[in-house]
Order: structure tokens, then C-alpha cells, then sequence
DNA sequence: ACCCCTCGAGTTCT
DNA sequence: CTCGAGGGGT
């Protein structure tokens, strides 16, 4: 026997380490483009690694790194960066009513009084593609486009040669770290220009100035940007260690001070009636604007109201976006077909005599339910008036052949099937629901594939690589039978996959390695991508939160669902000779929902309800989903979920805020629990924690007394956050 | 018993 | 992006 110079134990703890070590490199370099190891050092590691399987081929790791390419794997054209301050999308206005909504919601945030004048900057919204440059001691430092608003990607290159964007900000005001956020655009002169060398060339024609913008920029040879006649304008500010101004027209004019172009046609509107003037304004002056237009962007000016606003999932609260009302096209509807999506859902998919309608060619549209069909007496053949809502969606708006002949031929009404079109198993709308499902559950593959889908999603896994056309593959080839934990074992796979077509060595590694990287998911985006029905980013996200371990969910949710069975046997037996069996009587049903009220309550999760906890308690009483939970906890760990949060004397606790709050709204004093790390909840329990009460507290404020709790009043709520330096 | 808001689910095209 | 529906407040 050999003898080696390190133990088997020892050895086998190293190759983990080093697969751990050279995972985390291989992520920083590609993902975060932020080596944290030098080449040098990567090679060393991936020597040790090849060294110690060579004597210990039996120790080859499932998730070996040498199975992998190095440094180069992943690659993408452009390299990712991580927004340091996300970079928000805002909400949309299209009638003056809306507006004039805006401006009383953030009135009532804010516990204005009807008659307090609320400032409001406005200005044309530019229909480019955002983009935010980063300044540091004055210098571009970096530009990276919006992305997802988390991540974006390294167009630092690229801006070079757009001369709007200033290499260094100039004046003796500029802060150590700046981010100036933009819109990338296209000059309508330069986009018919560009076209008209295109077509010279025989190139390709651009559809729009914004698609042409975005061609442009996202090159990953800049040389090509540099031939591209493209232009910015600020709009705001992200990430910066100082903010030079305390509103938001006054910080845009000291950006503009600095060399950054701005918008002329920023003003500041003392109210609704002005704001709405303005929109007049530049909508009268849109054709004549040298580039494209889509709306109006107002938004609070105080910096110190934006703060107290705050955000809502993705947008501002205190911002508006108000769009010019929507291009609509004429076209015929060839075909009604029916998708099938992961929940089972049935839709109809209108499929159109291909129409140009805002600058894209559109040949589909949802139809989105049996009701919608039925609503507009859509049949195959008909003549309908489409839009792209928001400019991104298309609808149909109306029948413009509703009920009439077509060359004097009656035409069938569209008849919604009865049966899923993909396994034939039933499909039927439930009790007072719009959507009509498929009932085949996992029998039904689309399903299947969707639910693969879902789970590597953006939203969930993030798995990149892994589209929809190799989901379909793999499955169709049995190897994602067992179901998402199938994705980890793919790696056995290499050599199957590399024989596919299509598939090269790169790709394959580079599929493999997103799938690595994985291994360690965020707690929440897993739960998400189960797919678990009403638990969406949201949900998960809180739920993740409340329970840190999704194994301890599990437990609840299986602890709940006994509960539930033995309340319910306990219910019918009593009833039994009362109602006698069958379907489910009224009172049944009754009953059944008051439990899953209570059983909500145990969970303890707010925006977590009866319905949510009902899919939570089914999702794990099923034993095909367990065992597929299980599976995927074989192949993956997510660690502990923990937000960070401020550090404050509340983080952890479960707040209840009660009467009427003086100097902010019930919405701001909830934001700001969330902030410093507690959770608000609606009502007082045994699980409150602390109450703060204001005048006119009535029963809440009785409970809470009842059980012993701290009730503070507003003042030291203030206090509290104040401390927390929030 | 309602009303408002937030969240979930499905979807378009490049 | 839009729609419907769930949750929570009034």
C-alpha cells in the first residue's frame, strides 16, 4: 500500500473546503466581478484539488470543481454589478384622476391636512433605458445599466463615447461618491439616420429609437457604441455619501451645475392644477421634442417628505410616472389557443395577424380568462382594436366585428374547453372563481415543465443557463422526473448532455456551474420557487422571516394541518347527526373557514390569511410534494434567514400600533417598525410585544393592558426610532 | 358587510 | 403591465 502523505479523513475535509473555496471564487469573479483571489491563487487552489483526487479517486466529490472550467466559465458579454441603492421602476398614472390620487395618498402618508401645499417637481420622461453612472472623487468611476434594479451590467466602456456623460463632474461641491441615474436615448435624428446607414449596409433596421439606444449600449465591443450616436439625461441620484440640496429640483440643478445634461423642461408645481398644466404642456410640445417621449414623471420634492415616504415593493412612494395615453392597431384575430401554466390555469392566447402598435410588431395577445372571451364575444376571425398598455402589454380593447357575419359566413362562437389540451384530464373553474384549471396536478407534464420553470426562475433560483428549452429537453429525456432536486444531479449528466445537440463543452460547463452555485440558495427564494399556491415574493420573503429555518415551516405547517384534521373530525362527528354526509353543507363550510382563520393566526405572519395558510397546510400534507421538499433538501442548504436590519431595541419584537398617530400615518409608523427590524402586526396577542398607542385606543389598548404589555405612546416610538438613527 | 391595498399569477417582445 | 383575489381595516 502507498504510503500518502496526508490521511483519507484529512483529506476528504480539504477537498470540501477547496470545492467550497474555488465555488466562491468562480462566483465573485463572475457574478460580482470583484475577484477576491488573484489568478495565481485560484490556480493553486485548483492544483491542490486535482492533486489530492489523484491520490483519492474514491474522495471525487459529487460538486467537484475540476469537473468545471475555471475563471472563464459563465462569462457573460457584460459583466454584472450590484446596484449599491436599488435602482426603482415607478408607478403609473394615465387620467388626471390618477394624479390627483397620487397627491392625496401622499398627503394622507405623510398626515398632511387637505390644504398643505405639496411641492412636486415634473419633467418629460424620456423613453431610453436607465442607467447609472458612478462618481467617485469626481471621476466615472462606473456605469451600469438598470437590469433587474439589483444587479445591472458594466457599460463603463461603452459610455466613453457618449459625450453628455462627463468623465469627471466639475465643482468644488461634488461629493466623494455620486450616482448620477439617467436615460440613455437616441436623438430621433440620429435614429433615422443610424436606420438609413443600416439600410445602406443591408444591416439590420432598428424598430424604435429606445431598441436602437439599447442595441447600442449593451455591446460588448464598445467600438460599436462609439459609432452609435447615443445622448443621456439625468433624472436623479443613487448610492452618494453626501446630497447636495434638501429637494429634489435643487440637487437636479446642482447635477446639471456639474456637467451632467438635465431635462429643460424640469419645473417645480405647486399642486395638482399645476402639475397637470405642465402635462398639457409637454404633451402640446411632444412632436416637436428632438427625442421620444412617453410621459410625465413627477415627484415629491422635499428630500426629507421622500425619505418619510419610503418605498413600496418596487416603486418610490413619491413618485409618478404619468404616461400619454397608448398607441392603438387595428388586426385580426387568425386562432384562439389555450397555455397551460404552472398553477394548471387554462389561458386563451389570441393569435393575431402580426400589427405594428407602438413600435413592436405584436402576433400574440392574452386573452386572459373564459370571462374576457365571453366579455368581448371574441370568435376566430374577428376584427379587434389593440393597445400596449403601459406601453408594454398588448390587450384587446374592443370587437370591432363583435356578433357581425364575415363575408356573409355565421362563424362558431369560441367554445372554452372542458378538458386540459396538454393531458385531457378535466378542467373546471372552481366555486365563484374566473380561472378555469386543469385538475391533473403533476400528471399533467406542462405543468411539470412550468413548475421546473418557475423554480428557476429570476425570482426564485436564478439558475442561469437553464431556459425553457432546456427544461423541456431534459425533462422530455426523463431526467428531471423526480422533479427540481433532479436540477443538482444533472452534473452525472455531462457527458449525456455534451452528446445533445447544441450543447458544447462551454455550455455545458458553464450550465453546470450556475447549478453549483446554487447549493446554498436564499431561504426565501426557495421557498418561492416551490411554488407553493399564494406564496409569492412576497409571502415567502415574511415567512422565511418569521421562521428562519424553512424545515421549522415544514414542522408547522404539518403541525397545523393534524390540527386541522382532528378539528374537523371532531366537528363532523358532533354534526353528524345533525346534517348527515355528502357535499359540504353551508355550515360545514362555515366552520372549515373560521379554523383556517384560526390556524392563519397561529402562523403569525401578516398578509398570511386563511387561504394562504390553507395552501401551506396542503402543499405539505401532500406526499409527492414532501418527498420532492426532501429531495431538493438532499441536493441543497439554505442557510438561516436573517435580515439585516438597523440595530435597534425593537429588532425581533412584534409591534401593534393603535389610535390615532399625530405626526405620521399608521403606513409610515408600519414602514418604520419594519425598518428597525420588527414586525407589525394588526392586532394584539400573547405574541405582541410592545403596543404603542395613541389618543383614542380602545379595545387593543384594554387587551394589551390585559396581558401585562409595554404600551408606549408616540413620543417615545419617535424616540425609538430616532435612537435607532433611522 | 363593505372598501382599499397589496400580492400573486400570467404574459409580450427584443 | 394588468387582473383578480386575499387580507386587513372601518
Amino acid at each position: 500500500m502507498t504510503d500518502f502523505p496526508i490521511s483519507e479523513a484529512d483529506a476528504a475535509n480539504e477537498l470540501m473546503r477547496l470545492a467550497r473555496a474555488i465555488r466562491r471564487a468562480n462566483l465573485k469573479y463572475h457574478a460580482e466581478d470583484a475577484p477576491e483571489i488573484s489568478d495565481a491563487e485560484y490556480d493553486a487552489l485548483m492544483r491542490r484539488n486535482a492533486e489530492l483526487e489523484g491520490l483519492f479517486p474514491h474522495l471525487v466529490r459529487g460538486d467537484s470543481p475540476s469537473a468545471l472550467v475555471g475563471h472563464e466559465v459563465g462569462a457573460s458579454p457584460l459583466a454584472k454589478v450590484p446596484h449599491e441603492v436599488r435602482m426603482m421602476s415607478l408607478d403609473n398614472a394615465f387620467s388626471d384622476e390618477e394624479v390627483a390620487e397620487f397627491v392625496a395618498r401622499v398627503r394622507r402618508f405623510l398626515a398632511l391636512p387637505e390644504d398643505a401645499a405639496v411641492v412636486m417637481t415634473a419633467e418629460d420622461k424620456i423613453d431610453g433605458l436607465s442607467c447609472s453612472l458612478r462618481y467617485e472623487g469626481g471621476r466615472l468611476v462606473r456605469a451600469a445599466t438598470r437590469g433587474d434594479g439589483s444587479v445591472g451590467e458594466d457599460v463603463t466602456a461603452n459610455v466613453a463615447f457618449i459625450g453628455d456623460i462627463p468623465q469627471a463632474l466639475v465643482g468644488d461641491d461634488v461629493p466623494d461618491v455620486f450616482e448620477v441615474r439617467g436615460e440613455v436615448y437616441m436623438a430621433r435624428a440620429d435614429f433615422a439616420a443610424l436606420n438609413e446607414r443600416q439600410a445602406e449596409r443591408g444591416e439590420k433596421l432598428f424598430a424604435n429609437p429606445r431598441n436602437a439606444a439599447a442595441g447600442s449600449l449593451r455591446q460588448k465591443d464598445a467600438s460599436v457604441t462609439a459609432a452609435r450616436p447615443l445622448r443621456f439625461l439625468a433624472h436623479g441620484w443613487g448610492a452618494a455619501s453626501a446630497v447636495p440640496g434638501d429637494t429634489q429640483f435643487a440637487v437636479m440643478k446642482r447635477i446639471e451645475a456639474w456637467g451632467v445634461p438635465v431635462s429643460a423642461r424640469l419645473v417645480r408645481c405647486a399642486g395638482v392644477e399645476e402639475m397637470l398644466a405642465q402635462y398639457r404642456s409637454i404633451a402640446a410640445a411632444r412632436a416637436g421634442l428632438p427625442y421620444e417621449i412617453d410621459g410625465v414623471v413627477y415627484k415629491v420634492d422635499s428630500l426629507e417628505w421622500q425619505g418619510r415616504l419610503g418605498f413600496v415593493a418596487k416603486a418610490p412612494r413619491w413618485g409618478m410616472a404619468h404616461k400619454f395615453p397608448a398607441e392603438r392597431a387595428e388586426t385580426v384575430v387568425e386562432a384562439i389557443d389555450i397555455q397551460v401554466g404552472r398553477t394548471g390555469k387554462l389561458t386563451p392566447v389570441g393569435r393575431l395577424a402580426p400589427v405594428l402598435v407602438g413600435g413592436v410588431t405584436v402576433t400574440n395577445v392574452t386573452l386572459h380568462n373564459r370571462d374576457e372571451v365571453a366579455r368581448l364575444g371574441l370568435r376566430v376571425g374577428d376584427r379587434v382594436v389593440l393597445q400596449r398598455a403601459g406601453d408594454v402589454i398588448p390587450q384587446v380593447v374592443e370587437n370591432v366585428t363583435r356578433g357581425q357575419k364575415l363575408g356573409g359566413v355565421e362563424r362558431a362562437p369560441f367554445v372554452f374547453p372542458d378538458h386540459c389540451p396538454e393531458c385531457g384530464s378535466e378542467a373546471v373553474a372552481e366555486e365563484g372563481e374566473v380561472d378555469v384549471r386543469c385538475t391533473g396536478g403533476l400528471i399533467c407534464p406542462v405543468q411539470r415543465i412550468e413548475r421546473l420553470k418557475h423554480f428557476v426562475s429570476r425570482g426564485a433560483l436564478d439558475i442561469e443557463g437553464l431556459g425553457e428549452k432546456s427544461i423541456i429537453q431534459f425533462f422530455e429525456l426523463g431526467w428531471l422526473e423526480r422533479g427540481p432536486g433532479d436540477i443538482f444531479r444533472l452534473k452525472r449528466r455531462r457527458e449525456a448532455i455534451l452528446a445533445l445537440e447544441g450543447w458544447q463543452d462551454k455550455s455545458v460547463d458553464n450550465l453546470l456551474m450556475a447549478i453549483e452555485a446554487k447549493r446554498q440558495p436564499d431561504a426565501a427564494r426557495l421557498l418561492f420557487g416551490l411554488g407553493i399556491r399564494h406564496v409569492g415574493v412576497v409571502t415567502a420573503r415574511d415567512l422565511a422571516k418569521r421562521f428562519v429555518r424553512l424545515e421549522r415551516l415544514r414542522e408547522e405547517a404539518a403541525r397545523l394541518a393534524v390540527r386541522r384534521d382532528e378539528a374537523w373530525a371532531a366537528y363532523n362527528a358532533a354534526m353528524s347527526a345533525v346534517a348527515g354526509d355528502g357535499a359540504v353543507t353551508p355550515d360545514q363550510d362555515k366552520f372549515a373557514r373560521k379554523l383556517a382563520g384560526e390556524l392563519a393566526g397561529l402562523i403569525g405572519v401578516e398578509g398570511v390569511g386563511p387561504e394562504v395558510t390553507l395552501g401551506l397546510i396542503e402543499f405539505f400534507h401532500e406526499p409527492h410534494n414532501v418527498a420532492v421538499w426532501e429531495d431538493i433538501l438532499s441536493e441543497v442548504s439554505p442557510p438561516d434567514y436573517v435580515v439585516e436590519a438597523l440595530d435597534s431595541e425593537v429588532a425581533g419584537m412584534t409591534v401593534v400600533f393603535t389610535g390615532k398617530l399625530e405626526t405620521m400615518s399608521r403606513d409610515e409608523a408600519k414602514a418604520q417598525a419594519e425598518r428597525l427590524g420588527a414586525r407589525s402586526a394588526g392586532s394584539v396577542s400573547a405574541k405582541t410585544d410592545l403596543v404603542v398607542a395613541g389618543p383614542g385606543a380602545g379595545s387593543k389598548l384594554k387587551q394589551a393592558a390585559a396581558l401585562g404589555l409595554r404600551v408606549i405612546d408616540e413620543a417615545e416610538w419617535a424616540a425609538i426610532v430616532a435612537r435607532a438613527g433611522a
